[in-house]
DNA sequence: ATTATACATCAAAATATTTTGATGTATCAA
DNA sequence: TTGATACATCAAAATATTTTGATGTATAAT
């Protein structure tokens, strides 16, 4: 969840949502350098929402679906588990 | 999303799943200062997360259900919009 | 009126994250 | 076997976020 923290990372995973893509990809289409784009990756994997997969001299690197429905069920229990208590005073 | 990016703040989101808290139930039960709290609150609200409704000197803050609707049908969209193509060579 | 409570806001300090540029490793092509 | 490509990693610098403690505002109780 904190790995979305940053813009440069969900437009990452924005270009993840189309499938595969090599940090070369990236580098094309977001014009961030490589390091920059490792850096943000490596963030990535360790929150556990992508997984990587080498070709030769690429990886590639896609979305962990169970990871992501991981936090849709979270979103999902705060919104459902008792609808929206009102307080009564003190 | 962005405004999940601190363990304090999802900490008192979860505090929010059982209905309206106001900062002073958050204090008593996360032992963060007050400054802290209003800090938070703060990202949180200006990420359009949360809703408050002042009650004399209280003011309860509570989750927004559509804000959380949003989020869980862009994740959805992560995984739904082409199921994991693979990339080929090159 | 005065005091206390609940919370917001502010500036400075503390801390954490991100970026950069350099260097390292593995794979492949010539 | 040399050079190029794809990517990882690192330390230092740049930048951003968070925390703290003080002060401010509104409401309510005495």
């Amino acid at each position: 969840m904190v790995s979305f923290s940053d813009p440069f990372r969900l437009e990452i995973i924005d270009l993840m949502m189309e499938g595969e893509v090599c940090v070369c990809d990236i580098m094309k289409l977001t014009k961030l350098s490589q390091s920059r784009i490792s850096y943000h990756i490596k963030i990535l994997k360790e929150a556990g929402l992508i997984s990587d997969r080498q070709e030769g001299r690429w990886v590639y690197y896609s979305l962990k679906k169970e990871a992501l429905f991981l936090i849709k069920e979270w979103i999902t229990s705060l919104t459902d588990y008792s609808s929206n208590k009102k307080r009564c005073c003190e």
